[in-house]
DNA sequence: AGGGCATCTCAAAGCGCTTTGGCTTCTTTC
DNA sequence: GAAAGAAGCCAAAGCGCTTTGAGATGCCCT
């Protein structure tokens, strides 16, 4: 059934049926009533393809993958997904994964927009100055950043978490315990977001007149092995961290191995406060030790991101407003006053 | 640049300019060399939504991503994405995710097949006698299920892993080591995988004139809480299994940290043996005891759905060919001989 | 009564591609 | 040398929608 079978059967003209049909206001209501009737009783729907073609419109949001042979993609892409379906089933709004290695990002971009797959694409895990953020706001396709980039000249469209603040709030709450060795183990350094929790780490010590040692930072890809490798090579030294912030779960699983591996315990030698960002198959409350944690939800923000994408896509929303969401310090056994104060 | 600018260019007509680039053969060499290279020179490329309307096809492979408010996305998935991704970039083959809950899902289906929105499309996570896979096989566009269902009554493509040969392994290696009493922390055994390791594990018991005991199982969402849950209800009993069997790596996350709270330890007073699906962000050789595994690469077989995908849209596949891979049994430390032989 | 103005409807022109059917021109065959 | 066939090209008709520009129709006002 198509536009012109139901435009004949009820004997109107195909401007009239489609116009009816999408809210135009040159349609009488009696007409309009009788066109949506029809279309409902005969299960009419227009064909995606030809609107596609008429308007442009894709009806789709689309997501540049980043793949490789040496890239993994991160767990979390998969709760940031749940929440993005969350708002997009009932929307009827579909997702296009398109994958690329990071050789050819750029023209992948490129061929998405030019191709009209997709009306609006949103980017995640920014580094700084991110020149996905630049290319795809100069090809003027609708974007929202999951996360943040700095050293960009223009402002876009954003929700991200606090990072700093949260790292700022957990590594306070150590000195307030009387840590002054606080380590970090931190995610990939080259993202933003690691820039922005070293940056809260950094800001609370100082604030006690303490720094935070580059001999004491770690940061690598959120894998428990990579957070084992950080905990052990951190531990190991002689003016040890006595608490550490963790970036990740899956990290701190290594964490906690390496603690026990070197026959310490959490929290009398360390204290531990890693970032949680709620994956329903592993829970820090279940930790050994059940850790304290900066809690965000990224099925929220992915929820939340799918949202924004929909409102700009009708035009709903423009502009380059950035939202950035406040971080649960939620706190458990794994921290202790420090031993001795200096 | 479009088709209708690129012929005039050439002084050609559309026809033979779309017939040479889409190597017909009523176009002669010359004329097929000089069109490329034009079209080359120019960067001109078809434009997709005008293509699909006129051919029906559409570039792309589908997915219906189960969602829900109780719904979490399996992290196996990002693997398996990781797997399609591996493939499909450089085919330009892009993914389409179309969110639906269960209570939509056939819709959702049917939707997408009415819309040409994509060529073809794959499933995953069985159940048995899988509707999904019944209404798609119906709807008569090309599809590869990932994982099997039994109980239909046709024949259709998948690609799966022997789930019952990697847990017959598993546990003949323990009733081998002398165990008697062995037990299974499964994933929801509505699906079908769950259902052929159980099946796996009773057949190693049988052929030595042992069984399975269903006060023996466990089965349940493959998170680190249920694993903890699991383990403890099964080890906590009078007759406790001496060796289990596990689904995940996150389960058994929690099966070792439930050993560790009874005071008992791996592999003296339980064996345990987890299938591992190779996530690039947790490591069995990396568990405190390293665990022995049933490993098989999600990653891999995601990148073989694609390539299958792919030559079924082509027609270089067709047919109802089912792809069983073997599993790797790794010995490592998690497995010893039974205390007492009874 | 007739001009002006809404209001509702329509025919037709795209959107950019593929594909059908037909038309030349050239070669082959007997 | 005519008939047959092959090779190479083209015009035009879709694919199914949206949207432009214009044409009816009815109503109000002077």
């Amino acid at each position: 059934m198509n536009l012109k079978q139901l435009s004949k059967m009820l004997e109107l003209s195909q401007t009239t049926v489609s116009r009816a049909l999408n809210g135009y206001p040159e349609v009488s209501e009696e007409t309009r009533r009788r066109v949506m009737d029809a279309a409902k009783r005969h299960g009419y729907r227009p064909n995606p393809s030809a609107r596609r073609l008429a308007t442009g419109k894709a009806g789709m949001i689309g997501y540049v993958l980043p793949t490789g042979a040496a890239v993994d993609i991160d767990p979390h892409f998969v709760e940031f997904l749940s929440g993005l379906g969350d708002y997009a089933r009932g929307h009827e709004l579909d997702l296009v994964l398109s994958p690329a290695d990071a050789a050819e990002e750029e023209t992948t971009y490129r061929r998405v927009v030019a191709n009209k797959q997709v009306d609006a694409l949103y980017i995640s895990a920014p580094r700084r100055a991110d020149r996905r953020i630049a290319l795809v706001h100069q090809l003027g396709i609708p974007f929202i950043v999951h996360g943040r980039s700095e050293g960009l000249d223009f402002d876009y469209p954003f929700i991200d978490i606090d990072n700093e603040g949260a790292f700022h709030d957990a590594t306070r709450l150590f000195v307030q315990l009387g840590h002054r060795r606080v380590g970090l183990i931190n995610g990939d350094d080259t993202q933003t977001f690691a820039i922005f929790r070293e940056r809260g780490v950094s800001r609370a010590l100082a604030s006690s007149g303490l720094a935070l040692e580059p001999r004491h930072v770690r940061s690598a890809v959120m894998t428990e092995e990579n957070g084992y490798r950080a905990a052990r090579s951190l531990l190991e030294t002689a003016d040890a961290p006595t608490a550490i912030v963790c970036s990740s779960l899956h990290m701190s699983l290594g964490v906690v191995r390496a603690v026990r591996d070197l026959n310490l315990s959490i929290p009398g030698d360390v204290s531990l406060i890693s970032h949680d960002d709620v994956f329903p198959w592993l829970k820090p409350e279940n930790f050994p030790v059940p850790l304290s944690t900066t809690r965000s939800s990224i099925r929220a923000a992915g929820a939340r991101v799918a949202e924004r994408l929909a409102a700009r896509i009708s035009g709903l929303e423009d502009g380059a407003r950035g939202e950035v969401w406040p971080v649960d310090l939620v706190v458990r056994g794994s921290i202790a006053g420090a031993r001795q104060v200096v």
